[in-house]
DNA sequence: TTGGAATGTCAACAAGGCTGACTTAAACTG
DNA sequence: CAGTTTAAGTCAGCCTTGTTGACATTCCAA
């Protein structure tokens, strides 16, 4: 509280003076935003009976084939019961297909199936839809500066894995 | 699918060339990064057996402090039972006061107490540290991108919320 | 061969969304 | 003034998605 505000320093080109108030419309935008973000996908999941939480299983299957059930928890940062409730009726559905592992037979291997890549597709579809509209209304300088906030509100156990993601080149 | 790509346009400055993989390491990092917006709110509500509903309703509150149920059903986009719940809560724990209207003795206006005050103030604070350490980490320049992109994703009633709430001036 | 890791399953529970139906009080309107 | 509409609250019940805890199975590795 007592250290902010005043800039004794130098220049004011590396520093930053953040109003509270500048810090509250960011946080209010994220909280807006994160909506904006989840609306389409969710539309399409409701004509389906499903929820978030399969699409966030859908979404990362699709993104790494193959990956197992321990990885896929450490993503998604739910328990293990949870996302078996959410797993198992996607396997029921046909959609994601659990392949016993060949190296070690404990572990299950998830793939989208046909019909999950429908699915999957669709709502990805959507949502880069919507995000390549918001990027077009932003401008295309702003997108880094966006992705790079984002990037620095992750935790680190976070950012791993979305590093890990990455195909290395953005 | 078959008009993006080449760019067969003059510059390259006004036109974004977006890959289906820039896209979707946007979607991601939004996805890992909304975590971490919310974790530390998490950890002090958790010690009050409070969840993010309480503190959606009391950020708002304290933002539009008069504010009366209606408008609040309409920022947070839940139903009147559902609000209703938390605010119940809330009020029964002596954050919230809920004042009948003077002109209008229908309304009721939502206000904190001193010790909603505390708790929200506390919560806040922790947000905003977050938001301050990564427009930090990103650079000053990223701040203005971060926030363009988020306001174009919102949808139009969201971003009139948004708009509505802001102190005009950033 | 035994310990531990990975997975799955059952049961129970809680938060926080939802719908529908209904009440009360106040305000508006013809 | 009567009737309708509006704001809010409440009751009951349902769903999704998160949580714990207990326990079985499989199978790798020391």
């Amino acid at each position: 509280m007592a250290d902010g505000k005043a800039g004794g320093t130098k220049s004011g080109e590396a520093l930053l003076f953040l109003t509270d108030e500048q810090l509250r419309k960011g946080i209010e935008a994220m909280f807006f935003a994160y909506r904006g973000f989840t609306a389409d996908p969710d539309r399409i999941l409701e004509e389906h009976g499903y929820g978030r939480a399969h699409h966030r299983a859908l979404h990362f299957i699709a993104r790494a084939p193959g990956t197992n059930v321990n990885n896929l928890l450490g993503i998604l940062g739910v328990t293990k019961q949870s996302l078996n409730r959410v797993l198992r009726t996607l396997i029921d559905d046909g959609l994601v297909e659990s392949r016993i592992g060949v190296q070690d037979k404990r572990e299950r291997h998830l793939y989208l199936t046909e019909t999950g890549k429908i699915l999957e597709g669709e709502i990805a579809e959507v949502q880069r839809a919507r995000m390549r509209a918001a990027y077009r209304k932003a401008g295309h300088e702003a997108v880094s500066g966006f992705r790079r906030v984002l990037e620095a509100m992750m935790d680190p156990d976070q950012t791993e894995f979305f590093n890990a993601l990455s195909g290395k080149e953005d």
